[in-house]
DNA sequence: CCGTATCCATTCCGATACTG
DNA sequence: CAGTATCGGAATGGATACGG
């Protein structure tokens, strides 16, 4: 994968996928707000080879994904999710409401803490309310935005 | 990347990550939403070597993000997204704001076709309408939620 | 328990050449 | 234009062995 390509690409997206642009990534990151923290945890979630875990890691947390603090317990120290490492969570329960669209089994539901009742779907809303889809909204330049 | 670490694991997440768990095909989705149709038109909007994008493509029609169409004007064909392709725009979307988040310039916005407004943040809410972060849901069996 | 280092097979990617 | 075929280099992944 050559950085040309996409990496000093403008666009967001593009930008997120250098951080999180590879499966194992998107899956520590879904065991991370699971409330795994040891390296062994993931290993073992995930059944990832250890260098490849290693990789990851380092990766996520060059990416101020994940940050290293010392463990309580032993000398070793635990990953756990920055305040941008948990921003994705939109993007990992994006990609969970799709695959469960998609049909198959969706045998979690998520739900409110408080009330234990069914949070909405997601969905893009304007600014008064309505609900949008995709060809209810397109991306302009910010400029065009600030003038009008 | 074993099938069976991931492949049938009962996750969602996992599921969709099969579908759209490499940056080529979320690039090429990205670039679906943005109007592009034909083979070359995302050859050249993304710089991908043909018989990646062949990959990509059949992959992504095999899942059933985009199907292919008779084009109007020649003997080739198009490759249009689906419902489901369409469904993706969330997870797209999740992904971009979360770039812009990031910081970096964010040369676009995204809004509301009908009065020009951007749109709200992409968020989750509860059934009241309250906002919800990452800490105040959970994911639990679907046969619990059903009891309440 | 938490990694690092190494080896090897497989896959991926880009470039190029070629076909209809 | 829309692929297919092929090739070499790079990256990935899994397994294992090793070290703090």
């Amino acid at each position: 994968m050559k950085r040309k390509c996409f990496g000093e690409d403008l666009c967001p997206v593009a930008r997120s996928l250098e951080a999180v642009g590879d499966v194992w990534s998107v899956l520590i990151v879904r065991e991370a707000f699971a409330g795994k923290r040891r390296f062994g945890e993931f290993e073992r979630a995930l059944g990832v080879a250890k260098n490849i875990l290693t990789v990851r890691l380092r990766k996520l947390v060059a990416f101020g994904v994940l940050e290293q603090v010392p463990a309580a317990d032993g000398p070793r120290h635990e990953y756990v999710l920055t305040e941008r490492g948990r921003g994705l969570y939109l993007v990992l329960m994006a990609l969970r409401q799709w695959g469960e669209d998609c049909g198959g089994e969706s045998p979690y539901v998520l739900v409110d803490r408080r009330d234990g009742q069914p949070v909405k779907p997601l969905a893009f809303h304007a600014h008064d309310d309505r609900e949008l889809g995709p060809d209810d909204m397109e991306l302009v330049p910010a400029a065009e935005v600030k003038r009008r």
